[in-house]
DNA sequence: AACGCGCCCTGTCCGC
DNA sequence: TGCGGACAGGGCGCGT
């Protein structure tokens, strides 16, 4: 579900609201949604001070001092910030208590997103096995043209490779590629210098637009608030199949690739 | 090594 | 109204 401005407007979110909290005590209620131990997930987060919240990728980064408590929201997660004596929404996974008058749930309709506790020298291995940050100033045209020299497959499914770039993911890499008039069915490593420049430029023009419209809610994504995003309405050609190109009228394809829906204009993005 | 595919799971929607 | 199949924003592990 979430992609990087999702996971970012939730990171922002739970940065205002719990920053110097602590946690009291942890239930999990799902236990397939722990990686490791449960016991001793639930042991490590108690009476932890949240130091702050990150993001890296598409994961969010619960600062516990020596420890990270990472959270992966796969499709369907939502980390929701509540008073203790709200009602509780359906397929709870796990419920942390703080020692104020609230409650940080996660909630997971299909259970694919993680919860995680690893030390801070663990999570440093495994940030260097993820790809460049779109928004950083390492995601130079430059960069992006090197990288993308070294592989074939096609420049929608290599935008979505996380080893690669971090935080595209279906949506966003449909959104960048007709902004950028590529097609996506183009192999990576024959991108032109001017395209790798589109498509650098596209990717961090939609990624910050869709974080400044608190992301895109097609069904199952909420803020921290529990909010839906914004960012639907902007959408050009995701989930617009048939509907005309706001460019040139043509009517928007569907293709897949790699088992996932792709969405172009045949006639903006000539192969 | 890089890549493509199936799978994890539940819910919704569409055609018959 | 019911039912089967396709599909859904992610990511891992497998075989080639």
């Amino acid at each position: 579900m979430p992609e990087l401005p999702e996971v970012e407007t939730i990171v922002r979110d739970l940065r205002g609201l719990v920053t110097g909290a602590t946690i009291a005590d942890a239930e999990v209620l799902k236990p397939d949604l722990i990686e490791g131990e449960v016991t001793i997930f639930a042991e490590g987060v108690r009476t932890r001070r949240i130091a702050g919240v990150d993001r890296r990728a598409k994961n969010i980064l619960i600062d516990l001092g020596d420890d990270l408590l990472v959270i992966n929201l796969g499709m369907t997660g939502r980390v929701l910030v509540v008073e203790k004596d709200a009602q509780e929404p359906t397929h709870l996974g796990a419920r942390f208590h703080l020692t104020d008058h609230r409650r940080i749930l996660y909630q997971d309709v299909r259970r694919f997103g993680r919860l995680e506790l690893v030390s801070k020298a663990s999570w440093s291995k495994r940030d260097a096995a993820l790809g460049v940050e779109p928004l950083s100033d390492d995601f130079t045209p430059e960069f992006l043209k090197q990288l993308a020299a070294k592989s074939r497959v096609a420049v929608k499914t290599w935008l979505m490779d996380q080893a690669r770039v971090v935080g595209i993911g279906n949506i966003y890499a449909s959104e960048a590629l007709f902004r950028a008039r590529i097609n996506p069915k183009r192999p990576a490593n024959r991108l032109t210098r001017a395209e790798a420049e589109r498509l650098r430029d596209a990717v961090r023009e939609v990624l910050t637009e869709a974080i400044d419209f608190r992301g895109t809610t097609l069904l199952d994504y909420r803020d921290a608030a529990g909010q839906k995003g914004a960012f639907s309405k902007r959408l050009r050609v995701y989930d617009r199949c048939g509907e005309p190109c706001v460019n040139c009228g043509t009517p928007i394809e569907r293709i897949v690739q790699g088992g996932r829906s792709t969405f172009f204009c045949p006639s903006c993005q000539k192969r």
